[in-house]
This record gives structure tokens, C-alpha cells and sequence, in this order.
DNA sequence: CAAAAAATTAAACAAGTGTTGAAATATATT
DNA sequence: AATATATTTCAACACTTGTTTAATTTTTTG
């Protein structure tokens, strides 16, 4: 009933996305897209359209994935709380966790996948559209749910503090080159458990910067 | 003597910083750059080469300014507060006044060069290079500072902490766009002052969530 | 002013770009 | 098995890519 030869379209997803995540979007072709799926490059015109459907297409795959599960641990750690409001800490992890988690054993693919997604967050003109439609939603209950923790705070404030803590996510997910570089054998660089464990107090820290402003 | 006709390179170099910050350096091509300058295209090659060349020339034109100045505070608000460590909030205004302030107040050749960081930042095959050649040992000059005032603190996770600071500083610099989307009017996108009165105290406060380990 | 050097122009290059159309093959439905 | 649908192939399209070459103009130098 459904295609049943689903087979093609996710070789040039693979593809489409492991590429993309290291030249970006016009640094790709879609000749080198379906050179590597090892497939005609028509299909790609055939199965998505045109190329920026191909980006898209990698990118709603696993947005979806990813907000179910965080929306999930917001709403199980506020429930937890109640009727008090949640903690801080538990709040910034709900929203790092999935991430961060995923980054790390998620395997090559999720890897792939959030390098484009820091590509998009620094990129407004291709970014602005996916981003805005899958990603704000979510932030905008994460910001309420922490002015539920930290009442006094000002929206302003909180909405700042939160654009920090998109930024420092989204740089730990860009790749892990010049980080290593830089730390001088410091930290192994696929260790991303420690940046977990450093960014959940070091952005609740942050935030309670504004606690009685 | 020298170069008196100097007036192509940098309108290369200008058109090149405003199309590069927009589309990234594979969206760009040198025909679109040379049209932009009003010249003709082999005079891209002719004054820098490859394309790739072209690029690096952008980014450290303005590189050396900002960095003279960021060293500049940092030197002077350590030898104000001597015998002393400087206080921590001092040094990250250091690290970010002169960065901000520009973004701000420079003009649109800075805001499109910011972009540019923004996306080399995030992006380890093209900015590896520049990147850690022209801001990896700044960097390091400030985490030895910070260690100075925080001395209880491990150098590993001081490192993580300059990490996240970077990343919120990138994102700062990225593009207004979906930033105001997502804050709804909350603050004017043009606001850079805001960001600076509030990533300051955000990022001390992180930091110093580190005191005591 | 004449000679030398630097800068600019116009044309062309081979190679790669996204995308399309019609023919051929494989799969699913009746 | 025969028909209809979905998928794959191959070739070609018009266009853009980065870069180079040689001729020409402008500027600097002696």
C-alpha cells in the first residue's frame, strides 16, 4: 500500500545530510549528494524536488524526533514538581538532554545532523524559516517554564539569557576540530558528557544571575 | 611608493564581506562579488588569487583591529587591579567590549564580518585555520586570567566555560532575524546594548559557578 | 617625454550546476 | 497473466562556476 521502497529516499537523505553538515548548503552538489547515496542523480529531482526540498527533507526528519522527546521531559519534570514549579536545573536539562545525548550516541548520522543545525542557527536567509516553525514553539515553553522558577526575573531578561544558552549549544555541536585544538589534549574531543555536565550548571547559573532583578 | 591605487582591493574586499556574510562562502561566486564592486571579475584573481584567498583577505583586515584592542583591555584592567587578580567581570567585558561595541556602532562592513565569524565559527573545515591562528591564542590569554581569579577552579572546566561563552557570543552575532521573531517584539533587534548588559553579568555568573570544585 | 610597471579589459577555457524529458525497467494491482 | 503505477536510467538542456591568457590602458619611474 505505502511505498514499500522507501529505500532511495532515505540513501539521499544519508547522503544529503552527512554532506551538507561539513560544506553546507551551496557547498554541496546534488551530483555529489546521489554519487554518494550510489544513485541516479535524477531521483533526487524525482523523489523531493528541488534541492532546497532535499535540505528541508533532512532536516524535518529528526526535528520531530527531537522535540517529542524534549517537550516529554519538560512536561514529566514539571508534573514531578507540582504543584511547586520545576526546578531550574531539571528545566535546562530537559532542554539539553535530548540533544546533547543524541550528539553523542546517536551515532554518525545525528552527529551530521546537528552540525547543519548549527550551520542554520548562525545562518538566518536558510535557517530562518525551519528554524522559527519547529524550534520557537518549544523555546517559548521552556522560557515560560523557567519564569515559573524564577518569577522576578524580567521576560526580557530570560529571553536573552535563553538566546545565550541557544548559542552555547548550538557551538558545542558545530564540531569538535578547534575545540580539541585549543584545549591542547584538555578534554578528549567526542567527550560529551563533558560538556553536559558543565553547561547544565553553567547556563543555571546564568539564568539566576536575574533572580532579583 | 607603495600602492598608491589601492581603491579595487579593498571594493573587492567590501563586496566580498557583505556577500559572504549573507550566503556563506560557497553561495558566493566572484562574479557576483566583482558585479557588486563594479569591476571586472579577473581583477578578483589578479589581486588575490584563488577564491579561498579572497576570503582569508576579508577576515583578517579586520581581525588584527579587534584583536589589538580586545588584548589591549584586557592588559589594562589586569594592570589596574594589580597586585591583585582582575575582577572577573572586568575580563569578560574585556573579551567582549570591543566585539560587541562594533557589531553595535561599526557600521555595516562589521556587522557583515561578524556574520562571517559567526558562520567560521560554526563551521571547522573553512574557519579552522583563521580561527585558530588569529583568536585561539587570545583566548587563551583570557582563560589564564579568568584561572587567576578563580583559582579553585579546573582548567578543564574553565575551558568549557570560555566554550559557552563563545558560542553565546557567536549567536549574538549571527543575525537579528529570528531572534526578533522568536521574542515577539519583546526587544528591538537592533539592541546591542541590551545584549552586552546582560550577557556580561550571565557569563560571570557561570563562571563562577566553578569557584569551588 | 620615453620606458617600465601596474592595473584593467574582454574573451575564452574546461568543468560543473540544477533540472527536465522520454524511454526502459521494476513493482504492485486487478 | 495482463495492466497500471512507481521507480530508475541516460542523455541533454541552458547556464554558471573559478581561473587564465593576451591585448590594452593607466600609472609610475628614470
Amino acid at each position: 500500500m505505502m511505498s514499500t521502497k522507501k529505500k532511495t529516499k532515505d540513501l539521499i537523505l544519508d547522503a544529503a545530510e552527512q554532506l551538507f553538515a561539513v560544506r553546507g548548503f551551496y557547498g554541496v552538489s546534488i551530483r555529489q549528494i546521489t554519487s554518494k547515496a550510489e544513485v541516479d542523480p535524477a531521483l533526487a529531482s524525482y523523489h523531493f524536488g528541488k534541492k532546497q526540498d532535499i535540505f528541508e527533507a533532512v532536516m524535518l526528519r529528526r526535528a520531530e524526533i527531537l522535540n517529542r522527546e524534549r517537550i516529554q521531559m519538560l512536561d514529566d519534570c514539571i508534573r514531578r514538581a507540582k504543584p511547586n514549579p520545576a526546578p531550574l536545573h531539571e528545566i535546562i536539562d530537559a532542554f539539553t538532554h535530548a540533544l546533547l545525548n543524541r550528539s553523542n550516541k546517536g551515532g554518525q548520522g545525528w552527529k551530521s545532523y546537528f552540525a547543519i543545525i548549527a550551520q542554520i542557527n548562525n545562518h538566518p536567509e536558510l535557517g530562518g524559516v525551519i528554524m522559527s516553525q519547529y524550534f520557537d514553539p518549544l523555546a517559548k515553553k521552556f522560557i515560560a517554564a523557567i519564569h515559573e522558577n524564577i518569577p522576578n526575573a524580567k521576560a526580557e531578561d530570560l529571553f536573552w539569557c535563553y538566546h545565550f544558552l541557544s548559542g552555547a549549544l548550538t557551538l558545542t555541536f558545530s564540531g569538535t576540530e578547534r575545540i580539541s585544538k585549543l584545549s591542547d589534549g584538555l578534554c578528549a574531543s567526542s567527550d560529551l558528557d563533558a560538556v553536559h555536565e558543565r553547561l547544565v550548571p553553567f547556563i543555571t547559573a546564568g539564568f539566576k544571575a536575574f533572580e532579583n532583578n
